[in-house]
RNA sequence: GGCCCGUUGGUCAAGAGGUUAAGACACCGCCCUUUCACGGCGGUAACAUGGGUUCGAUUCCCGUACGGGUCACCA
């Protein structure tokens, strides 16, 4: 007998009148860059609409287990800022909000089910070869139309049993799909799905809409892989008598054409792009546009703050389609959201990096952060970029002649030669006063700056290309060091001519 | 294979019967420039396909092709 008095406690605390979603992530140890999609739009769904977020763990496959996956579920929400209202850590009205913790739950639904008509209990014994071969139809299990008696003694006995979900035979179901709009099915193309196992454990798409339905879901945010299960949700609802919450399913996130984005093939989650040196607002920013557009006004805008997509965000714009996750446009978010971070912040960041390749403490890392931050696609960029800073130039390799012969060789060596007493007469070692060095000499000889600050730049760098000009590189390395590095410059260009 | 879904440039995408078919990334060129970058200007490049419906289809309908999903006592 179902347990009725329990099952209007349970009813009595679901709460109505608000949008409610809810992301339900397995606790993997990573978050798959479509996973943080669909937390996004969970997410920006329930706030857009004033209403609440929930995070449900879904730990019931005790195989795939990971020490301190639910912790790295917690930290990544909350650095990507989707603070939950209710879960396992804050709790909430519908608590508890860990699925081993509901273990208990999913039966006495099934067993209400059975009552109801809509569920019945399914005593076969099926061999291996009988799963394998299909051989077990539907519509053949002999346990659909058991008398009641039959099965109270079947029970009596303790006879092992799965509860099936009685789906008819006749007829068809629709439901609307947010994205997808209206989809039917006949219900011969369906089969009576297991709800609750041989082993008292509910089955992934019952404990689904019991919990969701337990805990007032209003729409329902997942993958496009569950559409074809939707209609025996549908009828699980019917079944018994319960509103059915509004679908949006999501597209996947696919590597290119043919795959989707996954761990397995190398692809990054949300973790590896962190450490690959992108920020988190700009992996949520990209995100946000991949399989979504916002519509009106705002049609043309690309770069958002989380306020900004609460407020446009709207499920008309969800793509049907799947799409494909691009690097390299991910990478010209990474580098507008760092050009707009602020200096001080933006030199946070990249100490560290910046440590990565100039031990020299000598040189402030504050002034290198300054001149990498305009030119900077992402943070692991950086220690490739100023390396030049503790180790001598690479002469030998070094350009001296440029691409569109500004300057030519011997002009690079007369020039470097020119400048040296130039340097050494400064008294204060500022931007000014080197720049005015370099623009005064260019004067003198009738010559465009360039001629001047490109041998300068690569006798003290040795690149080709480098953040900042040869002014900030020279006011970074001190009188000392450049006056060095231009000596040996000269001897350098000497021996080759 | 059955059922379901999808298909606009290389990629993300706008478009809602009549548009020179937006915009962004990438790429190319020019300008600016102290290199690169940034910025500015410009360029290459798309409606999978065949039939309808219509005065008119990227837009609506049907078929085909291609792609994806799903057909578990997994989640």
């Amino acid at each position: 007998m179902a347990d009725m008095k329990w099952i209007e406690e349970m009813e009595s605390r679901i709460p109505h009148g608000r949008v409610r979603t809810r992301f339900a992530p397995s606790p993997t140890g990573y978050m798959h860059v479509g996973n943080l999609r669909t937390a996004l739009y969970t997410y920006l769904i329930a706030r857009h609409a004033k209403g609440d977020f929930i995070l449900r763990i879904e730990d019931t496959d005790q195989g795939r287990l990971v020490d301190g996956a639910v912790d790295v579920i917690y930290s990544t929400l909350r650095q990507c800022g989707l603070e939950h209202d209710e879960g396992p850590d804050v709790g909430g009205p519908v608590a508890p909000y860990v699925q081993t913790e509901r273990r208990g739950f999913y039966k006495k639904y099934a067993e209400w089910l059975v009552e109801r008509g809509h569920a019945y209990y399914c005593f076969c014994e099926k061999t291996q070869s009988e799963e394998d071969s299909g051989e077990f139809e539907r519509a053949d299990d002999p346990c659909r139309d058991l008398a009641p008696e039959t099965v109270r003694s079947m029970l009596a006995e303790g006879r092992p049993y799965v509860i099936r979900q009685r789906i008819p035979h006749e007829g068809s179901t629709t439901f609307r799909d947010e994205i997808y709009g209206e989809i039917t099915v006949e219900n011969s193309t369906l089969d009576d799905q297991v709800l609750i196992k041989r082993d008292g454990l509910p089955t992934y798409n019952f404990a689904n809409v019991i919990d969701d339905h337990m805990m007032g879901i209003t729409h329902v945010v997942r993958g496009s892989e569950y559409l074809s299960s939707t209609p025996k949700y549908n009828l699980l609802y019917e079944g018994f008598g319960w509103e059915i919450p509004k679908y949006v399913h999501c597209s996947p996130v696919m590597r290119d054409a043919h795959n989707k984005m996954s761990k397995r093939h190398g692809d990054p989650s949300y973790e590896d792009l962190i450490a690959d040196g992108y920020l988190t607002a700009a992996v949520v920013n990209y995100v946000a546009l991949l399989g979504w557009s916002p519509k009106g006004e705002h049609a043309e805008q690309e770069i958002f703050t989380m306020d900004e997509l609460v407020e446009q965000f709207d499920i008309q714009g969800i793509s049907k389609s799947p799409a494909i996750f691009d690097i390299e446009k991910l990478t010209h978010f990474n580098s507008e959201y760092i050009r707009a971070l602020p200096t001080e912040r933006f030199a946070e960041l990249a100490g560290p990096y910046i440590r990565q390749s100039v031990t020299n403490t000598a040189y402030d890392a504050a002034q290198i952060a300054a001149i990498l931050q305009q030119r900077c696609e992402k943070l692991t960029d950086i220690p490739e970029k100023i390396d030049f800073f503790d180790r001598l130039p690479d002469y030998d390799t070094a350009l001296y002649v440029h691409k569109k012969s500004k300057t030519d060789e011997p002009g690079c060596l007369d020039m470097l030669k020119k400048m040296l007493p130039e340097f050494e007469k400064l008294d204060s070692w500022d931007d000014e006063s080197i720049m005015k060095a370099m623009t005064d000499m260019a004067e003198r000889e009738g010559a465009k700056n360039a001629k001047v600050m490109w041998p300068v730049r690569i006798a003290i760098s040795g690149k080709a290309v480098t953040p900042g000009g040869a002014v900030e590189i020279a006011r970074i390395l001190g009188k000392r060091e450049t006056l060095k590095r231009i000596c040996i410059g000269i001897d350098k260009l000497q021996e080759k001519a």
